[in-house]
DNA sequence: AACAGGTAGGAGGTCATACCATTATATATC
DNA sequence: GATATATAATGGTATGACCTCCTACCTGTT
């Protein structure tokens, strides 16, 4: 026997998909006007009701954007939105190694500048968390707080675009890491000193060491995952 | 006199943010159930199809997951689809200077890095970039170009996570520079030999060296725009 | 008691229709 | 010709109906 199985596309995603391929061969171009949603509808053999669907759900990605009284419009966009989502939901597809590559690669260079224009609060938020990552009881309890601590450190250059992207790592890392945070023994007390190594850089104002030290730790973690 | 303008929420956007909110509250909690489609609708007092949209469009962001014959719930989100676009999106906001310093940074390690991991049919390709850049007649066209040489380095850096990061900062940084692009006076004259060194460079495998033109060329293309 | 099949209710999926609100266009009036 | 009004086009919302799918329960057979 060899059944396969029965995978109904919905009438939304068909749309949806016919819009969108539309626009990317180009024969809908931006700026332009969509057919209203009664012909779309008509055109499509489908209700109008479905259409308004993948209308407002092409709106709301950003391809589209719709006018009471006026009309549906292609949009120019610099940034396809749900590309970025797609590209950041597939990540989890990938391996643990290249996030891990990236990590080392950037929050070295995030420590270094933190080093540099951390205000003196922000280095003692970091007092504060180095303490709580000593008093966590278990593995969980460290893998939050350290995140916490990694955060801080990317608050600290200043920079929003770094800031925001050590936030979309840390979620992504903690979503993907959470799953083999079980098998990871000892991680709390073989990265502790490391941790305080780190902060005590910072607090010293010593770029280049912060630097060495935050790569270090992250290779040390990404050891323990293994 | 003094009259506010009256912007009116559509009926699809405040469902959308009531559900949000409850979701944020934590008075919706992941796993649960939302209410039907049928008793939303009477709850809030608006029709069936309005709330179907706001569902959807949820659906759409990660929010929520929609499944024929059970009903909708609550998805653990790690990531929020619509904050990332949120901050990928607000970033124009930002000044130009903190996308230039994350570039810095990111783009002299992408070459380092490509240089040691580039196949060489992809160097081949760079030099091929590195021609079309010699030719290319105004502005615009060199700036089309130079993008594309950085795409093409972070691809071989042959890490998905850098590579997708490089897109993103590319129509960023593309969005952006766009409208200044006028006032970039020789830019095009101004950049040539460095972009041969950056080439050159990897041609070599010369990884130090490149990460260190990379960073100059992005320097002197950042003064060009000043 | 265990299993397979049948049945009914709930929930999302789709459709058709009607009416409201806004915008653009055509027409009439001066 | 300019202005004002009526009309048409288009998106926004509401209703009600029917379909498909999932779940839970019932029922008869073994």
């Amino acid at each position: 026997m060899s059944f396969k199985i029965i995978k109904k596309e919905s009438t939304l995603e068909i749309i949806v998909q016919q819009i969108k391929d539309q626009i990317k061969k180009g024969i809908l171009k931006p700026g332009e006007k969509l057919p209203s949603e009664r012909e779309l509808a008509d055109l499509l053999g489908v209700s109008r009701a479905s259409v308004r669907e993948a209308v407002q759900a092409l709106a709301f990605s950003g391809y589209l954007e719709v006018i009471q009284g006026k009309g549906t419009y292609i949009l120019e966009v610099a940034i396809k939105y749900d590309e970025i989502v797609n590209f950041f939901s597939e990540f989890s597809n990938y391996s643990l190694d290249y996030l891990m590559e990236a990590r080392i690669m950037l929050e070295g260079e995030f420590a270094r500048l933190a080093t540099l224009n951390a205000k003196q609060e922000e280095i003692d938020v970091m007092g504060r968390i180095f303490n709580e990552i000593c008093n966590s009881k278990d593995t969980n309890a460290f893998f939050v707080k350290d995140l916490e601590l990694h955060l801080t450190v990317a608050k600290a250059t200043h920079n929003p675009f770094m800031n925001g992207l050590m936030k979309i790592i840390g979620e992504m890392l903690y979503k993907e890491t959470r799953k083999i945070i079980e098998g990871a023994k000892n991680i709390r007390e073989n990265n502790i000193e490391t941790i305080k190594d780190l902060v005590h850089a910072i607090k010293q104002r010593n770029s280049d060491k912060a630097k060495e030290v935050m790569i270090k730790h992250i290779k040390d973690v990404k050891a323990s995952l293994e």
